[in-house]
DNA sequence: AAAACACTTGAATAATTGTTCAAATGTTCA
DNA sequence: TGAACATTTGAACAATTATTCAAGTGTTTT
């Protein structure tokens, strides 16, 4: 093991609870599925529910969860809301996770 | 966007439940902590309760998941039971999600 | 100003789940 | 065989949490 990857895996050590706790977010059916949705266009509350299958409300709470964790961004127009992924970080981490799925 | 990056997107959607149940399984303190110890090296399940700090009975419930979710292989010997990683995507996964969090 | 629309928020419920203790299984050693 | 050790398993409890419905906030439109 070299010194650059004993250096990483500290790293990992002194974060692992955030780690866990971000986790825990992507951890739950509607939050991913409403993360996938909004993966490919930016969308309005009214849009995600519908392609996720829930009453609006329900979106909204989570919605809210992955706003606190910074994982999307909202973007105001008028009476609507539209969500986008806050940044690409998501898309890399469900990139990493499909490779162990798919096996 | 190309045909690449579609494709990509695309499997993620294939896979979001079974990506959010792994997420699932490792948004927990007591299993991340359990990763991030045999991570250094393969551990017995009476060390992994120190390191851990939780009763044995409780890492085993824990291990048991981690084993059905195929991220932890045990190793018999004698009256113990060795874990380690089952692969190296835990730790591939584990880094993805430093990148953010360290943010 | 009032109605209509989009979304958020709060309380209540139901379900899931992590932890604990006790009992059970399985292995080694005297 | 029996005692000691390592781990697993099961049941019970406590806590967390996702969902729903109703009410509230804020914006646009007529």
């Amino acid at each position: 093991m070299d010194l650059k990857q004993m250096k990483r895996e500290m790293e990992i050590d002194d974060y692992i609870e955030d780690i866990a706790t971000l986790f825990k977010i992507l951890g739950d059916q509607t939050r991913t599925k409403i993360l996938s949705v909004i993966e490919k266009q930016e969308l309005n509350v009214s849009s995600i529910s519908e392609l996720v299958g829930l009453p609006i409300s329900a979106i909204s709470h989570q919605l809210r969860i992955l706003r606190q964790a910074k994982l999307i961004k909202p973007r105001k127009s008028g009476k609507e809301v539209f969500y986008s992924l806050d940044d690409d970080h998501v898309s890399q981490i469900f990139n990493c996770a499909l490779a162990h799925v798919k096996e």
